[in-house]
DNA sequence: ATATAGCGTGTATTTTTTACACTAAGTAAT
DNA sequence: ATTACTTAGTGTAAAAAATACACGCTATAT
């Protein structure tokens, strides 16, 4: 029974746009690549699907592998087939995307065999990347670009607690474009999902703003409802 | 150099959700199958991606096996990869939905090796399916549902020539919810992508309605804009 | 004390969305 | 030709949401 499929020389593969922001901009995690195909090219992290785990389950493994870290939001949302997108033989790729908080100590330590290096690199000045990753990112922004109007995934780039500033800039940045801040604010706080922590900014040169948090909880109880941030 | 991958025993299929439009009701393709596993089930309509098409050109083929139609409105959404989803084996599927104008003269006769028969089932009242199909089934509605709003594909599951009644219906039917006639009319005119026809209806009782056609280049024009349908 | 840089706030205008009901036109039956 | 029936087609007022716009406040640094 178990012998019954053909047996095609084919081959899953997890690739990941790997989103953080920090210091305003909005950077994505690239490895140098040490093996061929690619040797020496810059590509989207990522790897073969293992027998025994299902798609999430190796997109967590990868990211985990990378950047040692757990519980990190993806989403699964393309994938990429065309025949010859690997010149090894028949890959097809299933696309995530993550996001992630780039705390200023917690620094992602990328380790990998396959990689001589990762670095995180803005998305507005990405170098030319392997196999189709271009195409692959690129779908990728898309998407979150979509998403953020309607689900609450800002909070995902943003430490626990926030300012409404800090938030309005991963907006800025994904949507490409310079919101009101009066709007943003009025509109933001109406959604009534952030909790005002009555806490400050410490240790920022000059006013320091209020800091919030993003209330899972109040945010479940709206569900049906459509937000549009 | 073609060496190199692993050569694991996994294979991909594809899995379609064929929606059509008819008489007021929104249906999807199902096969009974006429293979084991699942012998005497019903299914969605799927197969195997042969070794040299892309994923895309795969689909096109199966449902042209299944339909004898090209030209097909069609969107890959989601890949299904858990472990055990088929029973022989580690199948991965991309699933994709399909909107296909059900003319009431163009009556589609699938045919397929592996079906006994195929039918058209109202969405609201599916029978059991085999594998993770309702699943798949559940997750492509939710698809149309959102993209409905934003892009046209509602004109996809309607003739050529439709009076704006029949659109409301297929918005009314893929969101599940009735709308307000006269809102409808005039937010949906207001766009400017349906073109006049000065043509009437012919061959109905009662009062013939006015027929409108989709205007790509019109709404080519407004891209870059969001409509929200 | 003073300079600085980001914080925080309100109102008026425009646009969009919603709610709502009747007459017109064509068909079918008598 | 009258009548009954069914769907087509139309406008306005009210409410809600989105937009445009500028300055005083406050914590820090010197």
């Amino acid at each position: 029974m178990k012998e019954v499929l053909p047996k095609f020389n084919s081959t899953f593969s997890i690739d990941c746009v790997l989103f953080g922001f920090d210091e305003g901009e909005l950077k994505i995690l690239l490895i140098e690549r040490n093996e061929e195909p690619f040797k020496d090219w810059w590509a989207l992290p990522g790897n073969l699907v293992e027998e025994d785990e299902s798609l999430d389950q190796s997109a967590t493994r990868i990211l985990h592998e990378l950047t040692g870290l757990s519980d990190i939001y993806m989403e699964q949302y393309y994938t990429f087939g065309d025949v010859n997108r690997h010149p090894q033989g028949r890959v097809v790729s299933i696309a995530y995307y993550a996001l992630l908080r780039l705390g200023g100590d917690k620094i992602v330590k990328p380790i990998s065999n396959y990689a001589k290096q990762a670095y995180w690199r803005n998305v507005k000045d990405l170098p030319r990347l392997a196999f189709d990753h271009q195409q692959i990112f690129e779908k990728g922004m898309e998407k979150i670009k979509r998403r953020i109007k309607h689900q609450p995934i800002a909070f995902e780039l943003l430490p626990e607690k926030f300012t409404l500033t800090q938030l309005q800039n991963v907006y800025e940045v994904i949507l490409n474009k310079k919101l009101d801040k009066r709007n943003f604010r009025k509109k933001m706080l109406s959604f009534g999902v952030l909790r005002d922590l009555n806490e400050k900014q410490y240790g920022v040169s000059f006013r320091a703003a209020t800091l919030y948090k993003f209330d899972k909880r109040k945010y479940a109880k709206l569900f049906g409802k459509e937000i549009s941030f």
